[in-house]
DNA sequence: GCCGTTTTCGGCCCGACTGTTTTCAGTCG
């Protein structure tokens, strides 16, 4: 897919006109890029099919913008990026990472002192040089040596699995001063996306200097960025910036509906509050001087015609016409889950025997857990084989025996084989309860075989479950290739649930998948595959992935007591 | 360069912080 490639062009495109201070045509260029990124479609795939047309469908894309993602397609390369790079001959994707840097002051450096790239502003600032310039000064100077160490160092977005410990740390921290009334998350890691950027998080005061205070001297913090009244930035040891926003208790619901985003979903909102004669900004909803709303976030996104809007949803993908029609889905909630449905005890790779796992699992008031260890040849995760799994179940029979309050489900994770068969004989899986089966292994198999591959393992009488089925890990693995939608009408034509596996390394299926499968009318089932006790706890990344792929209670499987959520599978 | 229930021309989200300036440009989110 050249989705990223081009969005990377269209923002140095973007970049470069910033610097010729074009900045109408820049922004279009950004905008472009923006949709780019965020778009589920391949371009390719687009162009094949509709051409230049189809391309000016997408938003932002008009006849020049079409050209442009032709001209790619076919030669690799566009000419108007080739002349810009020309005429500016910088590396923009290393100099606008130091965080201070921006075209225009990148031009300058260019100009002034030929600086191309970090090795040259490196050089340029340890000699004093660029001090000197108009504009800039020792400050500035010191800075861009500082930032240059961090921009360095730095590995990009994290996982939200990583950072959300860390956060809520903080919160709490803040919510311990005297001087704060109320704390809340902000920004991406509210809308649990599955990567974060850096960290917002908004708090009321009426002694913003004392919070802010409080805020940057943080024993984590490595670096001050910004120090005001109503905004702090800082660098955390771990690596990663968190912004501290102080805000009037009658403008915080329009604070966090600003800060919480996404930046697509606010121009959305911005623009609806325009056409009504209406002004949108973090300090409420405004007609003409007076304001109208802002307290609360369900009053702002009223006063704008709109029903609330869950932040998981805040994606500008269709919840905005959704909100304006009362037609948002009612998503699943955080505690509606009363199952695990894959995880592994010390019979396996996990950490914990079973009982563990289940007492654990009772304590989250849930009412079954389905034990999924490895099944057959996953050497390398002690997989059971056929004999150990029947003893299993066995040792599963008498643990239920002395539990009480929560059910032991016999479950093995099987591993799906190259021609779509199951690496335990049916004769065995039959003894269980439920079998959740996976692709561990031929990855890079072509699109057809594996969607027969899958398919197969789908229409098995046993399985139950697929297990993280695009096999997708976040930042490090791409999805094997197959035909979603083939796929999908295959498992709900058996009533082969698929999963969304809830570890924060994977969230497969992930957002948009989800989407897709329920308006295929497939159901889902979430589960941590966790490998101890501890991990059980995950359950909330996936259903924050559920939310985010607009799925209801009634789309889960695991929402469902025992009795209903056995039933679906006989 | 894109876009349209004010518009096919004339708009484009908007406010805080910094560093440098002596009233503001650049950057960021």
């Amino acid at each position: 897919m050249k989705n990223l490639e081009l969005a990377q062009i269209f923002y140095q495109i973007s970049e470069f006109l910033e610097m010729k201070e074009d900045g109408f045509r820049s922004r279009a260029y950004n905008k472009v890029a923006r949709v780019l990124e965020s778009m589920e479609k391949d371009i390719e795939e687009i162009y094949q099919l509709g051409g230049l047309k189809l391309l000016e469908e997408i938003p932002g894309v008009g006849k020049n913008i079409a050209l442009r993602i032709e001209e790619y397609l076919k030669t690799g390369k566009i000419s108007e990026h080739q002349k810009l790079k020309k005429e500016s001959p910088v590396d923009l994707e290393e100099l606008t990472k130091v965080e201070g840097l921006g075209p225009r002051k990148i031009k300058i450096l260019y100009k002034k002192l030929n600086i191309r790239n970090i090795k040259d502003l490196e050089k340029a600032a340890q000699k004093g040089k660029i001090g000197e310039l108009e504009g800039f000064g020792d400050k500035s100077q010191k800075n861009i040596l500082q930032a240059i160490e961090f921009a360095k160092a730095d590995q990009g977005r994290m996982l939200l699995g990583q950072i959300l410990p860390t956060v809520r740390e903080i919160i709490s921290n803040l919510e311990k001063l005297k001087e704060v009334e109320k704390v809340s998350l902000a920004g991406s890691v509210r809308r649990m996306k599955e990567t974060v950027g850096d960290i917002d998080i908004l708090a009321i005061s009426s002694k913003p200097e004392k919070v802010m205070e409080f805020f940057v001297k943080m024993p984590e913090v490595v670096k001050i960025w910004a120090q005001g009244s109503t905004k702090s930035s800082v660098r955390f040891k771990k690596g990663f910036d968190c912004d501290l926003r102080v805000i009037k208790k009658e403008s915080f619901g329009a604070a966090l509906q600003y800060f919480t985003g996404s930046k697509d979903h606010n121009i959305a909102t911005r623009r609806l509050a325009i056409k009504k004669g209406l002004k949108l900004n973090e300090y409420g909803v405004f007609k003409k001087e007076k304001r109208i709303a802002g307290k609360n976030e369900k009053e702002v996104y009223q006063s704008i015609g709109l029903s609330y809007i869950e932040p998981e949803l805040r994606t500008n993908t269709g919840e905005i016409e959704a909100a304006l029609n009362g037609e948002l889905p009612q998503i699943i909630q955080y505690n509606d889950i009363l199952g695990e449905t894959q995880c592994h005890s010390d019979w396996s790779d996990g950490r914990n025997p079973i009982r563990k796992m289940a007492q654990e699992a009772k304590k989250l008031g849930y009412q079954y857990i389905l034990i999924t260890d490895h099944a057959g040849f996953l050497k390398i995760a002690h997989a059971l084989d056929e004999k150990r799994l029947c003893k299993q179940i066995e040792e599963i029979d008498r643990i239920n025996q002395k539990l009480s309050g929560i059910k032991v489900l016999k479950g093995a994770e099987v591993d799906i084989m190259m021609d779509g068969s199951l690496s335990i004989k049916d004769s065995v899986l039959e003894k269980l309860d439920l079998v959740v089966a996976a692709v561990h292994s031929g990855f890079k198999m072509n699109k057809e075989d594996m969607t027969q591959r899958l398919i197969k393992a789908i229409e098995n009488k046993n399985v139950s479950i697929i297990a993280h089925p695009t096999g997708r890990i976040i930042q490090k693995r791409e999805a094997y290739s197959f035909n979603y939608e083939e796929v999908f009408q295959a498992a709900k034509k058996n009533k082969t649930a698929l999963e969304i596996n809830a570890h924060y390394v994977r969230l497969d299926l992930k957002d948009t998948d989800i989407r897709q499968a329920i308006e295929s009318g497939v159901k889902l089932t979430i589960g941590t595959d966790a490998h101890n006790s501890n991990e059980l706890s995950l359950m909330e990344f996936g259903i924050a992935q559920a939310r985010r792929g607009w799925a209801e209670k009634k789309d889960i499987l695991n929402t469902r007591n025992l009795k209903d959520f056995l039933k679906y599978f006989e």
